[in-house]
DNA sequence: CTAACAAGTGAATCAGCATTCATTTTTTGT
DNA sequence: ACAAAAAATGAATGCTGATTCACTTGTTAG
């Protein structure tokens, strides 16, 4: 017996492993998804195409834990503003805007975890994680409707239209197109922050303020 | 000269190429735009794939002609929803509720029409009809704010959380895995519905009703 | 050093459909 | 009935990248 794996081995594989979901996850933040090439992953990450395949069962599964990885640190955002200072109310304004302020700010990745058409794959990731950015919000509005600060409802479902509003509104000044055709007049993204906040907050509070 | 385009040769045609459509569209209604092949569509249609291209562009063309007509239909029954009875709020409230049960009701088409992910040729319909209906709601809100059952806002940004938020909120209920699992509880259709709105219409009022 | 095995390589292969096009069939006016 | 022209056909082709695999290189323990 001979060869054996060791530590020193296992450490250069992960380091591997990482570097080449580093080179993934830059091409999706440079041009989303669809024009991330494993070949080009491959060359970027200086290791051989068929390296990646030692590395990750298919492109699907590698580009589903970009998208995870992505989307984690995403989600721990929110968790943390969702935890912060305040009644229920003013966490989920926090984190409603910081989410939105902070996507505008990454485009490109933003839009391909957002709105980019990708492989079913993926695309189960973005659905498992759309639940849970709205099992978040859920649990938020649940404690606002406890303490007093929001009026009994259906936490389940309002915390979903929460997701669709604030998504929604960001797919338009994301769009590739959008930013692309160099005639549509640049949004106030203040503004617009301003207006999603403020539809969602009373979408939950049936108050203005 | 022998052969001449004549009225009858003109009808035959169009009329393939409706019934073409037609079939088209019915495979989308029974799997989406996924498994609808160009050659699945042309035996359905009882022509060869070859026929297919001398009516429509490409495939792309083709599908995005289905989609077009699948959600100009949608598109004119909101319209008429908001051109009927009762201040804006109402009219708004009867839109999104009907739009809703539409939906439910032909689950597989409404899940193609507003989530399944598909060719960028397609997508851009899809983000051109979101617009459409938007503008719908935006203006239906502008006349709620200038007869004073809305309060002033940004009527541009509430329209996009509206239709962000009800499309959200179908996206769960319409998808393939939720109807086939079999394992989750069916949702009570009609209390998801009077949540969404619920949610959409406070948004808008800031008042709980 | 060497045997035994793992990891890495990248050119060749494959797959799945859309699309083409040489051929056949149908239509039309005379 | 015939020739000219259009329309229909569907088997063959093409494309685009993911994936494979025979081979090379590197690593380990004795």
């Amino acid at each position: 017996m001979a060869y054996r794996e060791t530590e020193k081995m296992r450490q250069r594989k992960a380091l591997a492993r990482q570097r080449i979901l580093d080179c993934a996850q830059l091409r999706v933040t440079e041009g989303g998804f669809r024009n991330a090439q494993i070949s080009q992953v491959a060359s970027q990450a200086e290791v051989a195409t068929g390296t990646i395949y030692r590395h990750f069962e298919s492109k699907e599964e590698l580009f589903a834990e970009v998208f995870r990885a992505a989307t984690e640190r995403e989600v721990g955002r929110v968790a943390k503003d969702l935890a912060g200072d305040g009644d229920a109310v003013e966490r989920l304004a926090q984190a409603l805007r910081h989410f939105a302020r902070r996507a505008l700010r990454a485009p490109t990745m933003a839009w391909a975890l957002i709105a980019e058409p990708v492989d079913p794959r993926v695309e189960a990731e973005r659905l498992r994680y759309r639940r849970a950015y709205a099992e978040l919000f859920e649990a938020a509005i649940r404690e606002g409707v406890r303490e007093g600060s929001l009026p009994a409802q259906e936490a389940r479902h309002s915390s979903t239209c929460l997701v669709g509003a604030i998504a929604e509104s960001l797919v338009g000044p994301l769009s590739p197109a959008q930013s692309t055709d160099g005639k549509t007049p640049p949004t106030d993204y203040e503004s617009l922050v301003n207006t999603i906040v403020g539809f969602c907050l009373q979408g939950l509070t049936g108050t203005r303020r």
